[in-house]
RNA sequence: GUGGCUGUAGCUCAGUGGUAGAGUCCCGGAUUGUGAUUCCGGUUGUCGUGGGUUCGAUCCCCAUCAGCCACCCCA
C-alpha cells in the first residue's frame, strides 16, 4: 500500500504562521485606512453564476476566454464560476440589495480571486485582492479621491517604489468611434500584424496597442490616438482629474496606451506600477466603469473603483525593506512538580486576565528544556514555578531579553510587575 | 497556453553509474530546579513522482508534477 502525499493545487499557496504577521499588519492597515476615508466593507460570495462575469468582464477577454474556474453544479446543472475579480460581484450585490437607493456608496472588499493562469512570482491561481468601489459618483473628484487614497496607503505601508500612470478611454461613444478608425488603420497594415494582433483585430483592437512585440512598434506609433478621438466631456473629465492630482501633489505619467483587460472600463483608467517585481509590476489598477451597473440590469449609475493585488503589495513592502515585528508572548510559564503544575495553570490564567500574552508549558521536560522552549518562544519573561514557589504562592520571574536579576514575587503582584517591566 | 532553468534531510546547499553528506535546526548531556554563548553526543532523507537503459541509477533517457524566469496576460 502506498500513501500518496497530497499537495496544494498548483498556483494556490498556504500562508504559514511565520509570514502571517505581514498579512495581519496589512489587513489592519487597510481597515483603518478605509475607515479614515469613509468606505464600508462588503462581503460577497466567492462563487457566482458564470454569466455574471461573462456579461460584465466581456466575453472576448482573456479572463473569460481561458482563465475562469467554471464548473457545473452537479446537483442542479447551474454553471458557476469562482470569481476572477470582485467588481462584478460587488455591483451585483449592490443592485440586488438596492443600496444605491440610499445614495452613492463607498465600498470595499477583500478576499481570494481565482484565475487559471500559469503561475509565476506575483501571479497565482488563487490570489488576494482588496477592491475599492465608489458607486453613484459621476465626477472626476471621486476618481482623484481613489488615487489619492492609494498614495496615502503606500506611505502607510512604507512603499516608495511605485509610479502612477493614468489614461482615459473616453465615453462609450468615443471609444467605439476610435475603435472603428483603429481597425481601419490596422487593416491597412495587415501584413505587418503578428499572430496575436491578427486574432484581436476585430475582437479587441485596443489591446493591440499594448503589444510589447518590438516588431509591432512602428505600426503602434503610427496608429490613431485615442486622445484625438476623445469627446469633449471625457476630455474635460480627464483634465479636471489631472488638475486635482496636481493640486494634491500626486505625481503621475499619462499613458495613452493604458488599456484595461476588462471591457467595462470607460474614461479614467489608472495603474500603480513598480519596477521591483519583475514582469508582475502592476500592483494596483482600476478606473471608471459608468456602463456596468446598467449592463448588469440596474438603473444607470456612474461608478469608479480599483483593485490591488495583496501578494504583490506585500512583496513590494518587503522589497522596500519593510519589516514587521513578529508578535511575541509576554510570559512563558515553566513548571515542574505536582504542586507546581496546578499552580502554573492558576498563574497563567492570572497573567492572561491581566492582559499578558502567556504560554503555559505543556508536555514533559526538565527546567533546562523548558527554559529553552521559553527562549525560543521569544517571550520576554520566563515565569518559573517549582513546588517551592507553589507552596509559598509565589512565582520566580526571569527576564530573558535583558540582563536583569531574577525576582520572586507573590502571584497577586505578578501581572502588574510584568506589565510595568 | 508557449519557451527556458531548477527539484538531494524542516531550512540553505554539496555530491557520485555501485544503494548519500555539510552547515543550520531539533533532541540529549557538561552536579541536585534555569535560556540565548561554548564543548560533547545523537536523530533526521520514498535523493519530486512514474517509467526506461544498465548487472546496478540519486547521478543517463523519457514522461509527469511542482517552483522560478521570460512571453502572454494581469492584481
Amino acid at each position: 500500500m502506498t500513501t500518496r502525499t497530497i499537495q496544494a493545487i498548483r498556483g494556490m499557496n498556504d500562508i504559514l504562521p511565520d509570514q502571517i504577521h505581514l498579512w495581519e499588519f496589512f489587513e489592519q492597515t487597510v481597515r483603518d485606512w478605509m475607515a479614515a476615508y469613509g468606505y464600508r466593507n462588503i462581503r460577497m460570495p466567492i462563487v457566482e453564476q458564470t454569466d455574471l462575469f461573462v456579461r460584465s468582464i466581456g466575453a472576448v477577454t482573456d479572463i473569460v476566454e481561458k482563465e475562469m474556474y467554471s464548473f457545473l453544479d452537479s446537483l442542479n446543472g447551474d454553471s458557476l464560476t469562482l470569481r476572477p475579480e470582485g467588481t462584478a460581484s460587488c455591483v451585483r450585490a449592490v443592485l440586488e440589495h438596492n443600496l444605491l437607493y440610499a445614495g452613492p456608496q463607498r465600498l470595499y472588499y477583500s478576499g481570494p480571486m481565482f484565475r487559471h493562469e500559469r503561475p509565476q512570482k506575483g501571479r497565482y491561481r488563487q490570489f488576494s485582492q482588496v477592491g475599492v468601489e465608489a458607486l453613484g459618483f459621476a465626477g472626476p473628484d471621486i476618481d482623484a479621491e481613489l488615487i489619492v487614497m492609494c498614495a496615502e496607503l503606500w506611505k502607510k505601508l512604507g512603499i516608495f517604489d511605485v509610479r502612477l500612470e493614468i489614461g482615459t478611454l473616453g465615453s462609450a461613444a468615443s471609444r467605439s468611434l476610435h475603435r472603428t478608425r483603429l481597425i481601419a488603420y490596422l487593416e491597412q497594415h495587415l501584413g505587418k500584424l503578428d499572430d496575436d494582433a491578427g486574432r484581436r483585430l476585430h475582437s479587441n483592437p485596443l489591446r493591440i496597442l499594448d503589444s510589447k512585440n518590438p516588431e509591432m512598434r512602428e505600426i503602434i506609433e503610427g496608429a490613431p490616438r485615442l486622445l484625438d478621438d476623445l469627446d469633449e466631456d471625457s476630455l474635460a473629465h480627464f483634465e479636471e482629474l489631472q488638475r486635482i492630482l496636481r493640486d494634491q501633489e500626486i505625481d503621475f505619467d499619462i499613458n495613452p496606451r493604458l488599456v484595461r483587460g476588462l471591457d467595462y472600463y470607460n474614461r479614467t483608467v489608472f495603474e500603480w506600477v513598480t519596477g521591483k517585481l519583475g514582469a508582475q509590476g502592476t500592483v494596483c489598477a482600476g478606473g471608471r466603469y459608468d456602463g456596468l451597473v446598467e449592463q448588469i440590469g440596474g438603473k444607470p449609475s456612474p461608478a469608479c473603483g480599483f483593485a490591488m493585488g495583496v501578494e504583490r503589495v506585500l512583496a513590494l513592502m518587503v522589497e522596500c525593506g519593510g519589516e514587521i515585528a513578529h508578535p511575541v508572548p509576554d510570559a512563558y510559564v515553566i513548571h515542574q512538580g505536582e504542586l507546581a503544575d496546578g499552580f502554573a495553570w492558576k498563574t497563567a490564567r492570572h497573567l492572561r486576565d491581566g492582559g499578558l500574552k502567556t504560554i503555559l508549558h505543556c508536555g514533559n521536560g526538565g527546567f533546562k528544556a523548558q527554559m529553552k522552549k521559553a527562549d525560543a518562544s521569544g517571550a520576554r519573561f520566563a515565569v518559573i514555578i517549582g513546588d517551592d514557589e507553589a507552596q509559598a504562592g509565589e512565582i520566580s520571574i526571569k527576564p530573558l531579553r535583558e540582563a536583569a536579576a531574577q525576582v520572586r514575587v507573590g502571584l497577586a503582584e505578578a501581572a502588574d510587575l510584568l506589565k510595568r517591566a
